[in-house]
RNA sequence: CGGGCUGUGGCGCAGUUUGGUUAGCGCGCUGCGUUCGGGACGCAGAGGUCCCCGGUUCAAAUCCGGGCAGCCCGACCA
């Protein structure tokens, strides 16, 4: 098997949105953690994350290892998800593909390996995924004719058979999705970020006309990668187009969603392609309109990947590790047994089941011969969004403790209004980690009259530049300074309508 | 592909310059006991081809030669 390479995208847009419902007040006394709650053990320093501040890719690192994500696969650049970090990426899915299929898609599946000629047959593309080719050239113990790629994206398999199935207008427009593993051989491999296999969801379409194209990229774009990653993943994205440099290879037009990390660095998560007609005519995909006449479709593609959860990692985590909205948390809460105690068992055993009865994902810790102290970090480093302390001390008063993972408050409430409590706060995370998720961003984005200023602010966070006063060699003289445009968008943060508009706005900044 | 660095129990490391016989330490792991409302402690244990091959030597983790792997920087990056 030899190999080649190839490469991804990112991006980095508007958001707006961060509401908060009206959240009821929360019963008796809250106060944070003091320093005596987290560093009272000596050894504690010794086992917690590196600061966030003082090496975020170690943090990111310890993060993934520590809440159990992942691990390094055998070969380089692979990645072995670990189930905490599978049932993650089965929400987003979940969330990805119900919108998918409210967008009208159909799943579908392709296969892995795809005839080298297909990718040659549309020449942007085979250039620009060529570098980041597996290419198997022997197998069944012999050489093969025709080496078979691994696809680093499906378009060339399925755009052949798109040609087969479309013959009429009325065979439009043709929507289809499929989940699916992917290979890029990548020489600078990051867990969840940048692997040699990932795995993702890609979508093709063929339509009768390049609005109808157009409409339907953009509405993904909104419906299903915006909405998915705003109102599951809770992190606001900016959505603008991808400059010629950071476009597609073969599309015509790039769409984007853009996140800003917790270190000010911009993360693509999620694109959406116009194709025009260049895989319909490398292919062949031609139907004859209600006239009768011979014509190529107008396509799209659009895809996103086990990236979100490297998005979600680094966009919501903190010093202690990660911190997961609800709507993806593989347990909303955890009810933790301070002691093993018959009243403690009682109580806890029906907080369980009755959140459970509530439709919760809730699980009973009653590992009771481990530390109390271990069992509460291990659960805020994996995240769970609320954790419920049952404890003969606060039971004796007819409390329990609630603690809400990414405030690390604690709260102190009456058994009887526990569940309740439970149940308001749970209602509450999601918007405020989208709220601080975009007060960060906000505040780590300024908005520029030249390039040297782009540069300057590109190194903590985003700036906005004027297209017109980024110039001809904008775009170079960024680059120097591993700053990219991320997106652009219209002064208001809207999707502009043409590439050739007066007042285009530049978001630009460091990227993984 | 160019430059620098590193390979020692599961993880992180010391030891290598000045070869020396039982190869250490922290974390983690197992057992017992005391603990256990924010990463506990004591005692007792388990766990190692010191990256590989070859050479030098009475003796190699340590010295020499070659190889492999990985990391960082750069380049490159749907």
């Amino acid at each position: 098997m030899a190999l080649h390479s190839i490469r991804s995208e990112p991006a980095a847009p508007t958001a707006r949105r961060s509401g908060t419902e009206g959240r009821q007040a929360l019963l008796v006394t809250c106060r944070a953690m003091t320093p005596a709650d987290t560093a009272a053990a000596p050894a504690a320093r010794k086992g917690a994350l590196t600061p966030r501040a003082e090496d975020f890719p170690r943090w990111y690192q310890e993060v993934v290892a520590r809440a159990e994500l992942a691990d390094n696969g055998p070969v380089r650049g692979t990645m072995v998800i670990r189930p905490w970090g599978y049932a993650i990426w089965e929400r987003l899915q979940a969330a990805l593909d119900e919108r998918i299929k409210a967008a009208g898609a159909e799943n579908a599946y392709f296969p892995l390996f795809i005839p080298e000629s297909y990718l040659k047959l549309e020449a942007e593309h085979v250039e620009g995924f060529s570098p980041e080719l597996a290419v198997v050239t022997h197998a069944g113990g012999r050489q093969l004719d025709e080496p078979v790629i691994v696809r680093p994206t499906s378009e060339t398999v399925i755009n052949s058979f798109i040609a087969k199935w479309v013959q009429s207008y009325r065979d439009l427009p043709l929507l289809l999705n499929q989940w699916a593993n992917v290979v890029r051989w990548e020489l600078r491999p990051r867990v969840f970020l940048r692997t040699s296999e990932f795995l993702w969801q890609e979508g093709h379409t063929a339509h009768a006309t390049e609005a109808e194209a157009r409409d339907y990229a953009l509405e993904i774009l909104a419906d299903v990668y915006r909405s998915t990653m705003l109102d599951v993943a809770c992190v606001p994205v900016l959505t603008g187009h991808k400059t010629t440099r950071e476009r597609f290879a073969g599309a015509t037009r790039t769409w984007t969603c853009e996140g800003m990390m917790g270190d000010g660095k911009s993360l693509q998560m999620g694109t959406s392609h116009e194709l025009g007609q260049n895989f319909a005519k490398a292919f062949g995909i031609q139907f004859s309109d209600a006239q009768g006449t011979q014509q190529y479709a107008w396509q799209t593609s659009w895809g996103a990947s086990t990236r979100l959860i490297g998005a979600i990692i680094m966009a919501h985590g903190d010093d202690f590790g990660l911190r997961l909205p609800p709507s993806l948390a593989p347990l909303e809460v955890v009810v933790v047994m301070v002691k093993d105690d018959d009243d403690v068992r009682r109580e806890a055993a029906h907080l369980v089941s009755t959140l459970t009865e509530l439709g919760h994902r809730v699980r009973l810790d009653d590992r009771t011969d481990t530390g109390f102290g271990r069992r509460s970090v291990e659960w805020e480093l994996k995240g769970v969004p609320v954790r419920v302390e049952v404890g003969p001390r606060d039971l004796a008063e007819g409390n329990v403790t609630l603690v809400t993972r990414h405030t690390r408050q604690k709260a102190t409430v009456p058994l009887s209004g526990a569940v309740g409590a439970v149940v308001t706060t749970l209602g509450d995370v999601g918007h405020e980690l989208r709220a601080e998720a975009l007060e960060f961003r906000l505040g780590h984005t300024v908005a520029v009259a030249t390039v040297d200023e782009a540069i300057e602010a590109g190194e903590t966070g985003f700036a906005t530049i004027a297209l017109a006063a980024l110039g001809d060699d904008g775009e170079d003289r960024l680059g120097a300074h591993a700053i990219t445009v991320r997106c652009l968008q219209r002064p208001d943060g809207g999707l502009a309508e043409h590439d050739d508009e007066d007042d285009l706005v530049a978001v630009v900044g460091r990227s993984y």
